[in-house]
DNA sequence: GCCGTTTTCGGCCCGACTGTTTTCAGTCG
């Protein structure tokens, strides 16, 4: 049997057709249903290439010419359309469309007027002042050319959420406390993020001085809006007053796809939705928010929670007001996944039960690693049998914060376990990891963890694509698998709350969930200011759709146990 | 190209800012 092609095999040729479209110059519609569906099936979570003609129509934003070529595509690699533009257009053209300031338009008029087919191309260009002599460009044009150029090239990527905290800190002192809010993907919980957008009921006339001195570079300004690089980042400053701050909010919150379709909705019933308020076509009056939940009340919607805005369904249950209750910090009543000094972590077990304390939690599981990965000081049986002694000590000084004893064992090579069963069967909870041979292809990875799944000593698999953001993409692994033998042998699946993982990520939980499949939320701690790291795990849950229901430790202590037995 | 309890044709979210212009196109979010 041929390798069906995967969903994102699917969407990246769609997308690369509607890069190519929009640099010929084609209907900016079309470009954008092209866009949209790449974006669908990409989300999708079944195997687009099993469906026929007539069942891709029916997915919404999939008519019959997407269909069909959608077909083509699984069944020959390509279509025709897309070979013949690639014929057309040089590739290396597409990149240019990386560079901040530079669009479709003039990357068109570049390549056909100068023939300037690349970046470097571009470059010389503009250090040779040639661009200048074209209608519709200048000096200053030229020069931010060159400014995109040296930005791009020394970008580091999307920052992750702590990255963009510190971003965000190097801005604070612009702002008096209680004036401003960090809105965009931020807010809406993701695990990196591109920008930061400030809506502010701050002046402008006082905050646009106050910001010169603390930014690397003024991108735009005015009266409404600023933008500024800080550490390399672009930041996004709207201007708003306290009568319209709902409205600014969610504008500014998005997602975009969330706020077109917000508007859509609001054309049908006549009315037209931006960051000023909602404003009555007919007579042009507008209604003006304090708070979004104002605003979504007037659209005739629950308030809907920044995490859930990515027009996933969420706005139509909004609208019947049947959107989740979803988990809150208030719920967890534990951390599922913590290091010790009895391998790689840095803090005692009785630190660890005072730091659990401290934090309102009624167990911690203290998940060593096992002994097969050198690099971490593992344990082995005896190791372990002596920490068992050690965890009772603890558990018997009288804390709120009940140790339990557990284990992230690794999945090695062939699929077995880093300790033997016997082993594992002694201990409170068993994560099961994968730490080594994340080159093996897709199937060998996914029949690795399925073998670890089919343990009946493993609970929960711990950071189940193996990413670390920004610096090794996740491993292959057929996901949908992993959640059918998730569900069928009863085992949990991790969010790992560490800034560096959030793995899994949020379309998968969902995905979990929507199969019963529980998510354990672990911070994956080493050492002590790790175990704050729980809110961004619980922000990612949030963004997977879960409520109390889908989450392992919010369990009670006795359910916990009682689950895992 | 997609879509439809206003529509099977004629719409398709909305606004800020810049640079290059004498009124607007392009880009961005």
């Amino acid at each position: 049997m041929a390798t069906e092609i995967s969903n994102r095999g699917i969407a990246s040729r769609l997308l690369l057709l509607s890069e190519l479209l929009e640099i010929t110059g084609d209907n900016v519609f079309k470009i954008r249903a092209f866009y949209r569906a790449a974006d669908i099936i990409e989300r999708s979570n079944s195997p687009i290439s099993q469906l026929n003609i007539y069942n891709l129509t029916l997915v919404p934003g999939i008519g019959p010419a997407i269909a069909k070529k959608v077909r083509e595509i699984v069944e020959t690699g390509t279509c025709n359309e897309l070979e013949v533009l690639r014929a057309m257009v040089p590739p290396t053209l597409l990149e240019l469309l990386n560079l901040e300031g530079v669009g479709p338009k003039t990357i068109a008029v570049l390549w056909k007027k100068m023939n300037i087919q690349s970046i470097d191309d571009l470059e010389r260009a503009a250090t040779g002042r040639r661009i200048r002599s074209l209608k519709g460009f200048g000096e200053k044009k030229e020069q931010g050319f060159l400014r995109s150029i040296a930005l791009y090239r020394s970008a580091g990527g999307r920052m992750n959420r702590l990255e963009a905290e510190a971003v965000i800190n190097k801005l604070a002192g612009s702002f008096a406390p209680g004036t401003w809010v960090v809105a965009g993907s931020y807010r809406r919980g993701k695990s990196t993020i591109g920008d930061i957008d400030i809506v502010t009921t701050g002046s402008p006339l006082v905050i646009n001085p106050e910001l010169q001195h603390r930014v690397d570079e003024i991108i735009d300004e005015g009266d409404r809006k600023t933008s500024v690089r800080v550490l390399g980042q672009r930041v996004d400053i709207r201007f708003t007053r306290e009568p319209q701050l709902g409205s600014m909010l969610i504008y500014l919150t998005g997602s975009k796809e969330f706020n077109i379709r917000l508007r859509e909705i609001a054309i049908g019933s006549g009315r037209k939705v931006n960051e000023y308020g909602v404003q009555a076509r007919a007579d042009g009056t507008l209604h003006e928010f304090s708070t979004e939940k104002e605003m979504f009340s007037f659209l005739g919607l629950q308030e809907i929670p920044p995490e859930l805005r990515e027009n996933q369904g969420e706005i139509e249950l909004a609208g019947r007001f049947q959107l989740p209750q979803l988990i809150n910090p208030s719920d967890i009543k534990g951390d599922l996944h913590v290091h010790s000094n009895w391998s790689d972590g840095s803090l005692t077990l009785d630190q660890i039960a005072e730091k659990g304390e401290a934090l309102g939690y009624t167990y911690i599981l203290c998940s060593d690693h096992s002994a097969s990965l050198g690099i971490t000081h593992g344990l082995d049986e005896e190791k372990l049998q002596q920490q068992a002694h050690e965890i009772e000590r603890v558990n018997r000084t009288g804390r709120t914060c009940t140790l339990l004893h557990g284990i992230e064992v690794d999945i090695l090579a062939n699929g077995s376990l880093g300790l033997p069963d016997r082993v594992l069967a002694g201990l409170d909870l068993v994560i099961a990891s994968v730490h080594s041979g994340f080159k093996e292809d897709r199937d060998t990875m996914t029949r690795r963890v399925i073998m670890a799944l089919d343990n009946e000593n493993v609970d929960i698999i711990g950071h189940p694509t193996g990413r670390l953001l920004g610096k090794r993409p996740s491993f292959e692994i057929d996901m949908s698998r992993i959640i059918d033998s998730a569900r069928e042998t009863k085992t949990s699946l991790e969010c790992n709350a560490s800034p560096w993982r959030l793995d899994l990520d949020a379309d998968d939980i969902r995905n979990s969930t929507k199969n019963g499949v529980r998510i354990s939320i672990g911070t994956d701690t080493h050492q002590e200011d790790e175990f704050l790291h729980m809110p961004h795990g619980i922000t990612i849950a949030r963004r997977g759709w879960c409520s109390t229901v889908n989450i392992l430790n919010s369990l009670s202590l006795q359910e916990l146990l009682d689950w895992v037995s």
